[in-house]
DNA sequence: TTGGCCATACGAAAATAATCGTATATTCGG
DNA sequence: CCGAATATACGATTATTTTCGTATGGCCAA
């Protein structure tokens, strides 16, 4: 089983699936390195937090090398969109619009004239 | 302490806020019946539950009756917009526009045409 | 060769979340 | 008054997630 059915990544897992996605390929030395760089970590629980997700299918390895080298398995698209659409419905009563609308109005995240422009964009196909 | 700093309901948490928020007042009996129309746990629970939530802050409580009275104790957008932020930094790189991208293109959460045009507004007067 | 890094494996503790059984009190219909 | 129904309190169990200590072995410079 290499893809997931269930895309549930924990809280700690998502900080990885970032850093990988973001790299492409990575040691866990490498993701450890980032992920202390903001947290108080350890690095053997980096590594076995890669470990579980690797058991899970969530990331795979190539261990012909005695330091491994990991990439994420979920595409990351797919689970923004997941878990996307489960905040929709756990927090938005299922409606996007209150999310979307929200989410432009986050003070602490502002989006640029250009992504403005993008939203527009696809504003304006979706009216069609 | 009655608001909590620290927005941070689980996922059971949330799904009672939900309701309350809906219900403005509501018992714990009311709450379970909800709940148990859509999943399966004992009454017991939902109290232990709204118990826990009513130590952390998340909601208040009418104890001069018998039976007690709840409701939200933090409010709806503000956690919306907190949860909302804590994604967009964790899932989508801090960029809001990605997210409201994918929100809008979400198959299974069609967006009506009064709600396109809502953000249409929200979107015009941002541009200003 | 050998001592110090650096790597993975693995078990298990610690922290957090969710679940429920049981005790006990109140209310109310008959 | 009495028993069934219903309420809260509370302890304890279970499940999940996060954390890290320790074991073990490879690699390499002195």
């Amino acid at each position: 089983m290499s893809a997931p059915k269930m895309i549930k990544p924990t809280e700690s897992e998502l900080e990885i699936l970032q850093i990988l996605w973001a790299k492409g390929l990575a040691t866990v030395r490498e993701v450890h390195e980032e992920l202390a760089a903001t947290k108080d970590v350890g690095y053997t629980t980096t590594l076995k937090l890669m470990q579980i997700m690797n058991e899970k299918g969530i990331v795979k390895r190539d261990d012909s090398m005695r330091t491994h080298v990991y990439q994420a398995a979920v595409n990351k698209e797919k689970t923004q969109k997941h878990l996307l659409s489960k905040m929709i419905d756990s927090l938005f009563g299922g409606s996007p619009t209150q999310l979307v609308i929200q989410a432009l109005g986050d003070e602490s995240h502002k989006a640029s004239r250009e992504e403005l422009d993008k939203i527009q964009a696809l504003l304006d196909s979706l009216k069609k």
